[in-house]
DNA sequence: CCGATAATTTAGTCTTACCTAAATTATTAT
DNA sequence: ATAATAATTTAGGTAAGACTAAATTATCGG
């Protein structure tokens, strides 16, 4: 999260714990004061409010981080979808490109309501993707499952399918839609180094070294080739 | 203005300052409080505020009702000019009626970035008016003309022309649209009563009664014609 | 196990913007 | 003109939600 102009919402905090949380573990005060860019204070101060309002929207108890609550993890899937959507709406039909929709979607999605959800997903055919592969939970919230790995995770030898492409950072996303490392790419190891985990791949005639910072941004479906 | 969920921004006081003075008149403290749905006292505080930040957006006497700075008005339109893209937006792409959009778009109004304003404009064509018939402020700031009167002022025997209907209330929307009674519709007064101030008004093959409620609301371009 | 360091929480302050009630100013009718 | 009424402003209170600094609790290496 890049610089604040006002206070984070509600929706902000929930969203960003339903991320962190992602890895099984609760979410520290400290991470969400990064990712929310505010001080730890402070959201010691709002977690405790949202922890005892009712109904409770996270769990949270003193120095072991916070998760959500069914009704905190339903609120921020609605976020999620809302975000989603509106990416893969701006990218559909205003002509932005993938590295630019972020910004803009974050500000729309705490204010569309129910019914202008529905109507942009109809107007696109219900996807279930947005334009860097995120999966888009459905209209009853629950969020599809995925069976993805790192691409950083594979191994000379293996092929795989890029599925999705987990970052914000317009310059690497440009980058990335330039080089043509998309959703739906299919790509090969040739190469990996053990010192610094560079991973060479071969990505249609064109070989690319990837450092990573990116190959673990980019998850990819393997394909069981090329092993006999 | 119906209720509240939040504490109305700053461009909500503009907005509503443009639209009081648009009489001539600053608007007066109690009148933007209703508007705004909040106390007198708290549109005093707010305005005293405005009045004196640099650059200031209002202009303000004590007991004199504000009115807007030229910097106020760049930014009142600024938000009209959004709100009424966006009416425009949901009608034309997403399925909405004319009695649908308004509250949707209040909220979306208030978010948008300056880009995709100009993408949600140049992908409508660049329209001129709503889809209530009202003019939509340039991408300069500027308010187009208009050379309109209401409804409510014309006469038996007088022929005119719909130019807007400016009313949100959803209802007295839905109803117009279910008489026909729209931009571009063609009508001619055939009956006035001074009692009541009803009008009777034919148009294609009806006739319709209509109370002030109504004719105050509806501005024609009066057709010179029968006046012989 | 224990001290050093890191993470977290508490306590107290500040700002914003609402509210109510009281005081003031303006307007209107007699 | 003046009393009654309406509109507006002031004063003081409250609630959020940020901040800093200090206190507390956890974690980790030796």
């Amino acid at each position: 999260m890049k610089e604040r102009t006002s206070t984070p919402s509600t929706q902000d905090y929930l969203k960003h714990i339903y991320e962190l949380t992602q890895n099984g573990r609760p979410a520290s005060t400290n991470d969400l004061a990064r990712e929310l860019d505010i001080k730890p204070a402070s959201v010691t101060g709002k977690i405790q409010k949202l922890a005892k309002d009712k109904p409770a929207l996270v769990e949270y108890q003193k120095h072991q981080g916070v998760s959500l609550t069914p009704s905190g993890k339903k609120a921020a899937l609605e976020v999620i979808r809302h975000h989603r959507l509106l990416e893969t709406w701006l990218v559909q039909t205003l002509g932005y490109s993938w590295d630019e929709v972020h910004a803009e979607a974050e500000r729309l999605e705490h204010v569309i309501s129910e019914d202008l959800e529905r109507r942009i997903a109809a107007a696109l055919g219900n996807p279930t993707r947005d334009p860097h592969g995120e999966l888009i939970p459905t209209d009853g919230l629950k969020m599809p499952n995925e069976d993805t790995t790192p691409l950083s995770a594979l191994r000379p030898n293996q092929n795989a399918t890029i599925r999705r492409v987990s970052a914000q950072d317009e310059n690497l996303l440009r980058h990335l839609n330039d080089l043509g490392l998309v959703p739906g790419v299919r790509l090969e190891i040739t190469d990996f180094s053990p010192f610094d985990n560079n991973l060479t791949i071969k990505c249609g005639t064109q070989y690319f070294v990837l450092g990573s910072n990116i190959t673990t941004k980019i998850f990819v479906e393997v394909v069981n080739s090329s092993r006999r």
